[in-house]
DNA sequence: CCGGTGGATGTAGACGATTACATGAACCTC
DNA sequence: GAGGTTCATGTAATCGTCTACATCCACCGG
């Protein structure tokens, strides 16, 4: 590998000219600066950003910790992020917890040895260990779910409680009554959340909660599966009418056992479900979606982590972006309007 | 932040010992390293991996450089890639170039300044410029794209020429005959070859092949939407019964048109999708899909990265697996099956 | 002509770890 | 008890870069 010195030699000049050359440092003359370069090209050389990091106690790189890759909710989440890291000279190093406390704790722990200069957090549960971090005053931002109130850190949430409430309420004035919650684990924050907007709709209404039909599973097609299979294999329970899915992942697993029992999801069973996955809309009638801000969700953290870099001393901000649920069709789904749409 | 040094002077021994008992040198006293431990966890000792790698001239890290982190095929390349890489003790930073040659050039350089041990990339073209990285001796491993031949890099394909050509076949069978294409980015390797499978086949059938037939376009939703509407709005045009289309993103977009168009997938217009996407087997009745083995094919580079680190010297080495056509149903798709899986 | 000023460049000591080599103590053997 | 061996630990150089400070030189005003 060519370092510095080699540079430096070719160019017959110092190390800390070469250094200045490529800090961009002005008081170089600008015919040295070519003949550095030069002889840097001519080598090969590229600087070493691990001797620079060390040598500057930071590193321009943010660790982004998130629970699961294969949410296309959190991949959007990261292009918001990866955005503007980019564009103010940030490189992201990404990092999958698979929803798993250890393996997070692992990441958060390497994140410290490689000395990034700022977290980028979705926490498998309240009691993330980032503790330590903070106490090193490295920036933490957490995302979609909140840390210990007492941790002070900045945060971007989504209000999934007043939104899921929406949702409800919309089945409500449908005229549905047994209406089920599909949601993600206990543990993990927008599971609950959800599930809170779900009792409050019910409770407002004046309708009766069954813990029967509130499910927590894994956050992904599997969980939505069982949790599904359950809720509907229920011997002498009356028919579920409704149903509020947590994640479009689950969503998948619950359409699956719908179809595989012969339930028309929209028609027989109204189905809600949180993300707005592309294919929601291909399916005959669509099913109803809540539109999470996911893109916006991660550049917002982004920013909060670009100022806390800026002016490190400033109280911690907690940042709420809205989920929308489109406007009601005038025409609620019959059968009818189901073969037109479908053979026409 | 504290250092060896600190750690060092608390346990009061050198620094070479607390060095020793981080790397687990059985060469200290079991007595030694406890006092050391206790003084680390004392103090919060967490080591810096930058100076460890400086020192080491190498860090155990890979870069994985990826076309889309948006596009589910690759997440789960990611998923493979990653389980490799923790089980062998290795980090992974995550890399999105947007297929955009510009992007992918920065991260190949930034990765060669990171001094990570290991790229694997799935190159924007067959000319993406890791020449300086292979001539350093670092090694690369190109995913489901190959790079120039000459460049001797281990490359892991899938063969989606021949399930593009298995499908076509079908389509054949099935008595189709105006079968369009719609593909990814000329560029694009997989996108000209899943053309090549599909002229093999109509050429193979004695079919024409119409060149009106076959649309190039980007590889995500919007693309798939574009070539869509080209392709079926074409006046005077024979109506098309069959395309294939190169992934799952893409077909998002051609199904909406298809939608809009009022025209029904599977029983006026056959799809048949690269990608099994979870989705897929929702619709009525389900389109058919290609099972690209996405997984296997990360593990697979993976291993193939952790060969070429453990043995430098060997010659390159291509692994090939195959895409799955599922088998075809014994009754065609009919609108009396339709009508009795949607209302049954 | 002299002292002062400012601009370009060089010198050398960090940054925090690893590791070849040196050291010294304990133990063994004859 | 001298010499050899082994084991645990210490010393100090090193990885590649940045940067505070020193140096040198040209130029300027009086």
């Amino acid at each position: 590998m060519t370092t510095i010195r080699d540079v430096a030699r070719l160019a017959e000049v110092s190390t800390a000219t070469v250094s200045r050359v490529f800090t961009s440092d002005p008081a170089v003359r600008p015919a040295t600066a070519e003949r550095v370069r030069e002889a840097a090209k001519q080598l090969g050389y590229v600087p070493n950003t691990l001797a620079r990091s060390l040598r500057q106690q930071t590193s321009a790189t943010w660790a982004l910790i998130i629970a699961d890759i294969e949410n296309p909710f959190l991949t959007q989440v990261t292009r918001g992020v990866e955005d503007v890291a980019q564009s103010a000279g940030y490189s992201l190093v990404l990092c999958n917890t698979d929803e798993q406390p250890e393996k997070e704790a692992a990441y958060l722990n390497s994140a410290e040895q490689y000395r990034v200069s700022g977290v980028l957090i979705t926490p498998t549960s309240a009691t993330s260990p980032v503790d330590q971090l903070l106490a090193r005053g490295l920036p933490v931002i957490t995302m979609d779910r909140p840390l210990r109130p007492d941790l002070a850190v900045d945060t971007v949430l989504i209000d999934s409680r007043r939104a899921a409430r929406s949702a409800v309420d919309r089945m409500i004035a449908r005229g549905r009554r047994q209406i089920a919650c599909i949601t993600g684990p206990r543990r993990v924050f927008t599971a609950s959340e959800r599930v809170l907007g779900y009792r409050e709709a019910l409770l407002e209404a004046g309708l009766p909660i069954d813990e029967q039909l509130i499910h927590y599973a894994a956050f992904n097609e599997q969980g939505g599966r069982q949790a599904a299979d359950e809720l509907l294999g229920r011997a002498g329970a009356a028919p579920v009418e409704a149903i509020l899915v947590a994640n479009s992942m689950m969503a998948v697993g619950v359409l699956q056992v719908l179809r595989e029992r012969g339930l028309r999801p929209s028609l027989d069973v109204e189905i809600v479900v949180f993300d707005d996955a592309p294919w929601t809309g291909l399916l005959t009638p669509a099913i109803s979606v809540i539109h999470q801000p996911a893109y916006e969700l991660g550049q917002a953290a982004g920013k909060l982590l670009l100022d806390r870099l800026r002016s490190p001393g400033q109280p911690a901000r907690t940042v709420m972006l809205s989920a929308t649920l489109p406007p009601e069709d005038d025409t609620p789904p019959r059968d009818d309007v189901l073969s037109s749409a479908l053979l026409g």
